[in-house]
DNA sequence: GTTCCGCATGAATCGATAG
DNA sequence: ACTATCGATTCATGCGGAA
């Protein structure tokens, strides 16, 4: 389900301790100016708040709130409006359990003479107590493909100078997993985004809403997304046979999203006859 | 060279704008007890501030400060201690000027209820200007596969999105790409732990002091460790031509650093005559 | 049906120029 | 002096058409 409007007056209509997740990618500070008229970063933290004071009530106690967020520089120095975010989200009763960390693959290109590409984002997980839902069983990976993948890894990146370290421990390493078919995964993903031929801003990709989905809800949970932009979120949570809602203040990201989400809920009816 | 002692003392007999870059992993909150005595959490931010005021003054004014570290988790919740250096750096005048991240290819396996393992540190950069020495050249990776078949035959894509400047600026492209088989790297760093054959319970690998030295300073420059443990920055300064400088608290620690920094200095006598 | 290749496009950032 | 706009720089990915 999508709804149009602001996330601060939807989700008052919405029942509470009816979400068990919450995975959203927020308009950052003074971006997106064309959509969403660009948030003044001095002002973020404030116009958030406002919003995230409306999802308390709504999530579930033992529900999890994961924030996708990254702080841009300006005048030369990172800014701190992110950190000024954890901080006020503390001060509001949530606990910052966990930051997780998105490597993107292809981050934007650009040279510049005091920095390299900014190449990673943050995902930050709250909850609103200390014990909340949690399948990791569901997010495993198969060593195989996690051992292609590291190899790929080091014969891509300058990891060839670190041979003497890596040698050493990623041998040792490897034999620890010899045997297993299942491993658990790190706080570190690695997805690359999407920046094909959609209509949209580039998102992220479906991959990490569904990680997140898999990760902290089951079978028929509700997951928000306040923001959810072309729905990415929504589409993923139907996929996942989950109920998916989708909250946007733009009337054509919301006409995108139903089309998106209708797609995604006929593909899950297919399956749902093999 | 070693010097042994508080790190708040011994920088106060260090001459003025003698250092290039600071680079080190200082005991963390609360952890390596044993060694270290474990500064409280909440105590950490004056702890740490005392010393980085004393690293100002000895810093040079383009010089940076490479900063390791990484909160843990308190009561199920990360703690933010860091978050609040942040903001007493740059109330104290430091520039935060980016924030890289080592992602520990090989951190060690476990399983928590709540939590995946934690495969990432923060490695925070801060400058007393905004202008500062960067060779980024010095760093450059191999380039992904994807050039090879792109260069063959430049597209008119590149063409088409040169010709949006004044004209000039495609001929330039070109031969800034034909034949380059190195890029710049990205704020993300994948390298493994050093696995514990040293004293030092949290010794970040060499390659990781190896790499900012290279990016922040050039042969004959000064760089400093403040908190330098077994010596794994020193060593990898000396190695690199540059003057190692570190200071640990601990007497074992300081003997071992030194006859690392030995072995670094006599490997580079050798490699003189060649 | 595979594989290969051309191609557009990104939650970017800085410095210079213009108001 | 301070803000707003614009040009320049650059790398990885997935899509669609072609071999």
């Amino acid at each position: 389900m999508i709804i149009e409007g602001d996330a601060a007056a939807v989700l008052q209509t919405l029942p509470g301790q009816s979400v068990q997740l919450i995975v959203t990618s927020p308009p950052y500070a003074d971006q997106r100016k064309s959509t969403y008229g660009g948030i003044h970063p001095n002002e973020y933290v404030a116009w958030f708040m406002e919003r995230a004071g409306e999802m308390w009530p709504v999530l579930r106690d033992e529900g999890t709130f994961v924030l996708n967020i990254k702080e841009g520089a300006v005048n030369g120095e990172r800014h701190t409006y992110v950190l000024d975010l954890i901080q006020a989200m503390r001060s509001a009763g949530w606990l910052w359990t966990e930051e997780f960390i998105w490597h993107k693959k292809n981050s934007y290109p650009g040279k510049w003479p005091n920095r390299f590409r900014d190449s990673w984002e943050r995902l930050l997980q709250f909850n609103k107590q200390r014990k909340f839902a949690m399948y990791q069983e569901e997010v495993m990976v198969p060593v195989g493909d996690w051992a292609k993948r590291r190899l790929n890894e080091l014969s891509e990146t300058d990891l060839t100078r670190d041979e003497s370290a890596t040698g050493n421990g990623f041998g040792k390493n490897v034999s620890n997993w010899v045997g297993r078919d299942l491993v658990y995964p790190t706080n570190v993903l690695h997805m690359a985004t999407e920046c094909g031929n959609r209509k949209h801003s580039a998102a992220f990709p479906e991959s990490l809403p569904s990680w997140f989905i898999r990760l902290f809800t089951t079978v028929g949970d509700v997951v928000l997304d306040p923001f959810c932009g072309s729905g990415t979120s929504v589409a993923a949570a139907i996929k996942l046979n989950r109920i998916g809602v989708g909250i946007d203040i733009d009337k054509d990201f919301c006409h995108i999203s139903r089309q998106r989400v209708d797609a995604a809920t006929l593909e899950s009816c297919k399956l749902s006859l093999l």
